[in-house]
DNA sequence: TTTTTTCTACTGGTTTACCAGTATATTGAT
DNA sequence: ATCAATATACTGGTAAACCAGTAGAAAAAA
């Protein structure tokens, strides 16, 4: 399975490798993920970037057929990077790669087209299946990722409602322990505003006290 | 400066390379490690576990000069790794290695043990060096590891003050968004006392409401 | 055992949060 | 230009949080 008779490789190899680009700022996972895929000979690791901005570059030029996405660069982050990169080049297939899993940013990932998701525990195996699904255009996603969007997607269901940018900020402005009358005198309103604000935002997000609106803010962090 | 004379090497090398073991569960970074490590002679990586407690059970048998360390393992926090290894072998130096960097965990760490502490974005060099130093018995934290390291000591001074066992409970009941008479029904107490625990709460933790309370108490994870 | 800490509970008072309903000016979208 | 959404602001009332001081009982530490 591993070794197939290498006549046939070299005579009739009628796919040409898939190009992969690695993006990640550490030098290990780079030189791991490099290692990992070195037996796979229907894969080629193009070059390798560890931020954003040098990957785009690069991308002005250059094509490869699937990107190694780590969502945790130095200088943008993996969800905007995912858009930028889609934009510019609608075709490559990007699998997002992350040490944790947070559902969100999953969740905002495939808002934005990634193919596939793994965590960096992942296997040679499955990396490289992984890379040959989304090169097909399949989606993949790893054992522990689907995990986590299983339970996700149970939640997202009474999804949050999105608040205003007021909302939003007066909510931020709760959090940090700031009194109604605090916040009225920073943003120049009405106390009376800022409670109906305070308001709304307990009713949208179906709590009834600041404590609950709090740890709500802070555990889907909106803050 | 790569390709020594083999003859040097082979005929007269004085020190015998130091042996290093790798404990982490990331595939990816073990293949990274060895793969940075593998043109440096002075070093053997001598084998590597994905958990801590075949860590500890070849450490039983065998020894190493360096253990690359995760701090995040399956079965066991790193933390605790430090102090059961160095319990079985004390001469063994240990070199912390995490993604992120948490100032209480790199403390903790440095409590129990380890000589070294490394973000998993280090250089080849940066890991050559690390790994020569604390084998000397030197210590060696990464320039990022030993920025956030100043930072803590910095707000070190006013540490949290300790809370007593009901303190916390009734922190987190709080934090659970529930009032007062809530709680008070819940532990069977009267809600004047619920109440004085609170306020001895935010006494205790300088703070002057509910709201601060919480991000306090979510921001040092102290429930 | 004695001392200290922790947990318990109260009085009495101030401030703030919370609830319900209403209303107007200003944006933003179609 | 018109309609919907947003941000603004009010009245009036109840409930809960917050502040200060005190103090007895139980548990832990000395």
């Amino acid at each position: 399975m591993k070794a197939q008779p290498s006549t046939y490789i070299s005579t009739s190899m009628q796919h040409k490798p898939i190009s992969v680009l690695i993006v990640d700022d550490h030098p290990m996972v780079i030189e791991g993920l490099k290692t990992l895929l070195s037996d796979n000979e229907t894969v080629k690791v193009e070059t390798h970037f560890t931020n954003g901005k040098d990957t785009l570059e690069f991308l002005e030029k250059e094509i490869v057929d699937v990107i190694l996405l780590d969502v945790n660069l130095p200088d943008i982050n993996g969800v905007e990077m995912v858009k930028l990169i889609l934009e510019k080049r609608a075709t490559i297939k990007i699998l997002g790669l992350s040490t944790y899993s947070e559902p969100s940013i999953i969740n905002q990932m495939i808002k934005n087209g990634v193919k596939g998701y793994l965590l960096k525990n992942a296997t040679s195996d499955e990396l490289a299946t992984a890379i040959s699904q989304v090169h097909d255009d399949n989606f993949y996603f790893g054992s522990e990722v689907q995990k986590i969007l299983a339970d996700s997607v149970a939640q997202e269901s009474k999804d949050l409602p999105k608040l205003t940018r007021r909302e939003t900020h007066i909510l931020r402005l709760i959090a940090e322990g700031k009194t109604t009358n605090i916040i009225a005198e920073e943003l120049f309103i009405s106390p009376l505003t800022v409670e109906t604000h305070r308001r709304n935002l307990m009713q949208k997000l179906e709590v009834s006290n600041a404590a609950s609106l709090i740890k709500l803010a802070v555990e889907k962090k909106l803050i």
